[in-house]
Formats: C-alpha cells, sequence, structure tokens
DNA sequence: ACCACACCGTACCGTACGGTACGGACGTGT
DNA sequence: ACACGTCCGTACCGTACGGTACGGTGTGGT
C-alpha cells in the first residue's frame, strides 16, 4: 500500500505520504542546510500546497522531528550492520569502516545533520552515539591486535576524529586514495618503536 | 580616537564603530549559528536602532563581509605565527599546535565558520588556506625528523582531519589530555616496526 | 555663534514565512 | 446511490525580517 503510494508520487502523480515529505525535506537539509527547509519551499518542490502539508503535520517542528527520527533509525540500522563485522580479522574491519567513509557519499548527510545537532538535541544525541560507537569499534579492534586500553584509545580517537574532520574538511586535503588507507591502517596498528629525545 | 569609542561602548554610552558590530555579530554567529546573525538582534543587543546599523553598513551582506574580512585577518595572522615556530624542534612544532588546538576555545569559531563557509566563498577560501597551511607545517616537521614524503603525507593528513574532527566532534569521545597529546605526538613521530599478516 | 558632519531614532514599506479555516475532489465501503 | 474519510487547494492572517526615507541630536571646527 504505501509503496504504490510512494510509487505513485514518485511519477509525479497521486498522493503524497509522509515518507515523501521526510525524504524531499532531508535532502533539502543536506544540498542546503537547516535553513532551506521551509514548508512553502517543500510545497513547491513537491507540486503542492500547504494544504497538504499541514494535514500531515502539525507544524515544522513535526516534520523536523520526523526527518530526525527516520535519520536516527537509519542510522542505528547503519551502526548495527558494522557491528556485525565482528567476525572478519581486526585489521580488516578498521580498514572496511575507513574505506566506506571515504568512498560513501555519507559524509554529506554527516555535515549537514552535525550543524541540525546544535539547535536540535535528539540530533546531537544520535550523532553523539554514532560517535561512540565508531570509536568503542575500532578500540575493540585494536585492542583485539594487543594493543593496551591506554594505546587503543588514543589510536582509535585518532582515526575517529579524523573521520570526522574528514567529513566536515574543505577539499582543499588531497582526498586519501587507498593506498593512502592501506598505509593508515598499518600505521595505526604498529608498535611504537623508540622515542626520540 | 577609534579605541575611545570602542571604550565608551564598552561602557554603554557613546557611538559605535565598525568594530563593535562585527564583534557583536561574531559572537553571535559562533554562539548561534548563522541563522542568528539578523540586523534586528544585533540593533537590541547593541542597544541602537536601523537607523544606526544602516548608516554603518549597506545591507546584512556588507556586514557579514566586513565580519569574514576581519576573521581572515586575525586567521592569517595567527597562521604567521604558527609559522615563526619554525625554529624549534620539529616534534615541539606539532605538540604545540595539537596541544593549542585542544585547550584553546578556538574550535568553537572554527565550528561556526564552517559552516558559514557552505554559503560563503571567501569564508570557504579563508578556511581551506587554513586547513592546506597547518597541513603543510605538520608536514614539513614529520619530513624533517626523516619521513619520507609519503609518509609524511599521511601523517600530517591524519592529524589534521583528526583536529577539524575535533573541532565538529560532540563532546561524546573524551577529550585528549596533555599526556595523551604526548602520546599522540610520540606516535605520529615513530617509524613502522612491522607489518602484521 | 554657527555650520557641517557623523551618528542615530522614528516611521514606514514590501515580502517571505509559519500557521489557520474551510471547502472541494476523489476513492471506498455499504 | 449515499455517506464517510482521506487528501489537497484556496484564501486569508499575524509576524518577523530586510530595507528605505527622513528628521533629529550631539560634537568638533572656524
Amino acid at each position: 500500500m504505501t509503496s504504490e503510494t510512494v510509487q505513485r508520487r514518485a511519477t509525479g502523480a497521486g498522493r503524497l505520504s509522509t515518507q515523501d515529505w521526510t525524504t524531499r525535506a532531508l535532502q533539502l537539509l543536506v544540498d542546503e542546510g537547516v535553513g532551506a527547509v521551509k514548508v512553502a519551499r517543500l510545497c513547491r518542490e513537491l507540486g503542492v500546497t500547504k494544504g497538504s502539508f499541514y494535514w500531515h503535520f502539525h507544524d515544522l517542528e513535526a516534520l523536523k522531528k520526523a526527518v530526525a527520527d527516520r535519520w536516527c533509525a537509519e542510522t542505528r540500522v547503519a551502526l548495527s550492520e558494522m557491528a556485525s563485522l565482528g567476525d572478519l580479522p581486526p585489521l580488516e574491519r578498521i580498514r572496511i569502516m575507513a574505506t566506506q567513509l571515504v568512498d560513501d557519499r555519507s559524509w554529506s548527510v554527516e555535515r549537514a545533520l552535525r550543524d541540525w545537532a546544535r539547535s536540535d538535541e535528539q540530533v546531537a544525541a544520535t550523532i553523539a552515539d554514532s560517535e561512540q560507537h565508531v570509536f568503542g569499534l575500532v578500540q575493540d579492534a585494536l585492542e583485539q591486535l594487543g594493543h593496551d586500553s591506554r594505546s587503543a584509545r588514543m589510536r582509535a580517537g585518532l582515526l575517529t576524529y579524523a573521520g570526522i574532520g574528514f567529513a566536515h574538511g574543505q577539499q582543499s586535503l588531497p582526498k586519501p586514495t587507498l593506498e593512502d588507507i592501506d598505509d593508515l591502517v598499518n600505521f595505526l596498528s604498529s608498535e611504537i618503536e623508540a622515542r626520540r629525545p
């Protein structure tokens, strides 16, 4: 039933569902920031008027909350999929996460959602959870490689913060290649050989 | 003359200068994001009306440009001060940069300005310059420590991205202590001992 | 004393936006 | 065929905002 509705709206005809609004709102949010998600703008892009919007949602906050709820759910799914990599060797887990972060277009929604989090508690909480989750995965992998907790904590934090930074960086710095990622993973898993005075 | 004007405005009396507007605008920008810097809001907080604003600036864009110009200038000064660390030992240079990044409150303006950069070309360009500059400093320091260019590039990118990420991260991850930074710097300057199969 | 200018207040306009009230079209079950 | 609920269009309101026009006020120079 819902799939049919979405299908019809995708072709331009038919009625709108809640998901149609949230998807378009999320797209607007990613492309042009929080300030671009407005009622009139959404209605114009969906080919409807405000009468439709205020039938589906009580107000703008309700729409934003729906978007946040949906994104939080999808993020939880993605994180659980990451956790299901537990049977792979630790080095491979880290490599996959690093590669996925760089290669995927997920950093664009990451960036948009992260500045939305400045004005929305729920989004901020979900992002914080996401950070801690990734950090924990990397830390566990490093500890399984024989690193003590202090070393694993430092290196996992370094990689996690670097991932966040990569999402927010301008494109001024050279984008790391697959070889760079290999170097990086090998580097992160290496032992400290000697300290220089 | 200007100092007197600023002084008097700081105590509540007197006329306003251009700097009074830019400082308050920057403060608003940092605290509540780009959407909070409005004419009426600024006038209310400065105890003036719009007649004053539109005498100092032609429109809102002019005010934003003034803020951007001023911040860009201050950033250039900070970067040149960083470059004046050239005579210090390389490890110390990296440690100072890392410590300053974590300890200082500069990350709050960093974060605000970086999402402003999404809608402003000048701000985006300045941030990109800043990134490349920091990256270059770290890379040079690592090369002076004997690392080949490929290794230095990877490690400098890792640290730079981690710095950006630290500015944008929620406070969910543990804030690195001074000891953590020591570990981090030692780790970044270490040699790869052995690769695990 | 007077003038000129920097600085600001007052009043006003156009527009964009969030939100409301209400009616009409369309399908669906009986 | 009838009623009912879903979904949306139309018209309208209040407000907040960017911007303009113009008059007033204080201060420094001559």
